[in-house]
RNA sequence: GGGCGCGUGGCUCAGCUUGGAUAGAGCACCGGGUUCCUAACCCGGCGAUCGAGGGUUCAAAUCCCUCCGCGCCCGCCA
């Protein structure tokens, strides 16, 4: 068995290599620490080994050319456990493992810690991720679901390298948008502007979900106000009971059922959060009012003429023209990004670390949010991950108003039923209900996959034929390839785990490679968590995945002989690895599709 | 104008954190593969002066500078 403890295949194998580096160098009359050796060391390997350690830097310090050094490193290099050869090739020292020494640790630890491989034990303290958070006004539209989906696979991947996370969304119930739609639940619908009633024909439809419903008559509600002053001064006075704490009765659970009902659309995405925080309790508390008068006695407080507070925070590193901030205005009404600091001190006082998904269009209020915390002597500082929009053929950001957003329910409703039509193309045998369950996930899994598979910060054009992809590059490859080694298990079923399986048996080509590529399932979610950069996941999804298709059509599983019991063990170390790697993204692990 | 981000085959992306050996995928296109464990698959082919220029380095897609192009932000909105 693995040592206690172990949660790495390759750590092993790791260390003996640089312990040999450094011996060898020493041989060179070089002493070398090991974290050095370790750093330099590719773990990737290249075209000649498993491991490459390139010997440059060491020839400069001995003086001797690159190639000299390395074959002086690769002939002095020690006998070690699970090392086969060692080589120079030019200036690198290429290294061969023991495949079957490696496959042995691999099994052992993705059999053994099962649906805790690639995990990592519990270490530090709390930390809060808060995504999201979009104003519950309306719809979600495919924009803000990038924010849902980077947050919510970070906060997966947090946990699974060991951190102690609590989700969060922010809940805008403050705002001039949330006030419109209370002023206008409050009335009876028969007092409703007739502009407003038109708009909310269709209502009571199977798609109809408070969220969509208010985002149909929202642009007739928003319309009617710039006619009717009236109107508009009713709604501003909801805005200041808000303000001072004694909103309409029943204004938090008009914005719960819209919340609500978007948080259905994410919930088929397999998001949803830890707890919610409503921006108005900030107020309520009196918290809003300390941080204003931390802020007053700021050397840097100015008071305007009409009585507005303001920072002139120059000091910050804020771009120029961006400096003055204004945190209370001139009628002593809080403005959001001063509710954003006392909402942040709470986040520090429960959570060692804090993280906030913001689109990049929030970049300035990061950096003013930062400012202002500085101003009040918090020395600690959220860490933002910054996301770049998700934008429309057509230029420019999917808008509400200019009618360019793409509703995901509407996306979601589009991949269901192609999916529907893959799955009865080639399934006749399915109840319809699995036939509903399997389409289903086929299609919220293409959707999750395809925006996790893109670098948060690059640009994305919304393309429909490319968010609905199931083949390559894609979420139902990768789950069709876990349904295919769950397949094979239930038809070996015949063998059981623990598979007796024999490391040197596992010698194709084909399984090597697959053996190598689940032994850095450990290595790429410490990694993806560590730089937020959740798409080396998804990358890494469809590499297992491409190496177990190619190993499946290059060797017999069941109909081998001596190999069955081995290559079945290898077949659920990789169902096992596919099913972690899918749990983290976030999509559905399909036993059969 | 200032700030932030992006620019890699026809298209969409990975690789940039920590510089290392012929720049990896997917889609599209061309040619193959199913009496055999799920063809949402596999094999082969085609296709890239990594936006441009300069710099650092033994070594640059990766680090630094300049420029060009694209996107977003620059409210007593949120």
């Amino acid at each position: 068995m693995a040592p206690e403890g172990q949660t790495d295949p390759w750590d092993p194998l790791v260390a003996a290599v640089v312990r040999g580096l450094v011996e060898s160098a020493r041989n060179l009359g070089l002493e070398l620490p090991e974290a050095d050796v370790r750093s330099a060391l590719n773990l990737d390997g290249g075209p000649e080994g498993d491991l490459a350690f390139p010997a440059h830097r060491l020839s400069a310090m001995a003086r001797r050319a690159p190639p000299e050094v390395a074959q002086q490193l690769a002939s002095g290099f020690p006998p070690s456990p699970g090392v086969r050869s060692v080589a120079a090739t030019g200036a690198y020292v290429n290294v061969r493992v023991d495949p079957a020494v490696l496959a042995r640790a691999t099994l052992e630890l993705a059999l053994g810690r099962g649906g805790a491989y690639g995990h990592r034990p519990r270490a530090g303290g709390p930390v809060c991720v808060e995504h999201t958070s979009a104003n519950p006004t309306g719809p979600f539209h495919v924009g803000r679901v990038r924010n849902a989906i980077l947050g919510d696979t970070l906060a997966r991947c947090a946990r699974a390298a060991g951190a102690d996370v609590t989700t969060q969304y922010y809940i805008d119930d403050m705002g001039r948008q949330a006030a419109m739609i209370s002023w206008i639940w409050a009335k009876p619908r028969d007092e409703w502007p007739e502009s407003v009633r038109a708009a909310d024909e269709g209502r009571g439809s199977e798609t109809d979900k408070p969220d969509r419903h208010f985002g149909r008559i929202y642009p007739a509600v928003s319309a009617y106000l710039k006619d009717h002053p009236d109107a508009a001064a009713e709604v501003a006075r909801v805005v200041q009971q808000v303000e001072s704490g004694t909103p309409p009765s029943n204004h938090r659970q008009i914005t719960q059922q819209i919340l609500d009902g978007m948080l259905a659309s994410l919930g088929r995405l397999g998001v949803g959060f830890d707890e919610f925080v409503w921006e108005s309790d900030f107020l309520r508390d009196g918290s809003v009012g300390r941080v204003l008068d931390r802020l007053r006695s700021s050397p840097h407080a100015v008071t305007e003429e009409n009585g507005a507070l303001a920072i002139d925070a120059a000091a910050h590193g804020l771009p120029k023209e961006s400096t003055h901030i204004v945190v209370q205005r001139g009628d002593g009404t809080s403005l959001y990004v001063t509710r954003d600091v006392a909402y942040h001190l709470q986040k520090f006082a429960r959570f060692e670390r804090v993280v906030d998904v913001l689109g990049q269009d929030h970049q300035l209020h990061a950096r003013t949010l930062d400012a202002l915390l500085a101003e009040i002597g918090e020395p600690r500082r959220p860490e933002f991950v910054i996301y770049q929009d998700i934008t429309v053929p057509e230029g420019g950001r999917m808008s509400t108003r200019k009618g360019s957003a793409v509703w995901l329910d509407d996306l979601l409703a589009e991949a269901v039923a192609r999916a529907r039509t893959e799955v009865l193309a080639r399934r006749e045998d399915l109840a319809e209900s699995d036939v509903d369950r399997i389409a289903e996930a086929v299609a919220t899994g293409a959707i999750r996959f395809h925006i996790a598979r893109v670098a948060p910060e690059k640009p994305v054009v919304f393309r429909w034929e490319d968010a609905l992809s199931f083949e390559g590059r894609s979420g139902p490859f990768v789950q069709y390839s876990y349904a295919r080694a769950a397949s094979l298990l239930r038809r070996g079923a015949a063998d059981r785990p623990p598979y007796p399986f024999d490391p040197e048996r596992l010698a194709d080509p084909e399984e090597i490679a697959l053996v190598k590529v689940v032994a850095k399932f450990p290595r790429i979610v410490a990694y993806a968590a560590r730089s937020a950069h959740i798409q080396s996941l998804a990358g890494y999804a469809h590499e297992l995945a491409d190496q177990f298709n190619r190993f499946y059509h290059a060797v017999p599983v069941l109909k081998s002989d001596v190999e069955r019991p081995s290559r079945l063990a290898l077949v659920a170390a990789v169902r096992q690895t596919l099913g972690n790697a899918l749990d983290l993204l976030g999509l559905v692990r399909l036993e059969t599709m």
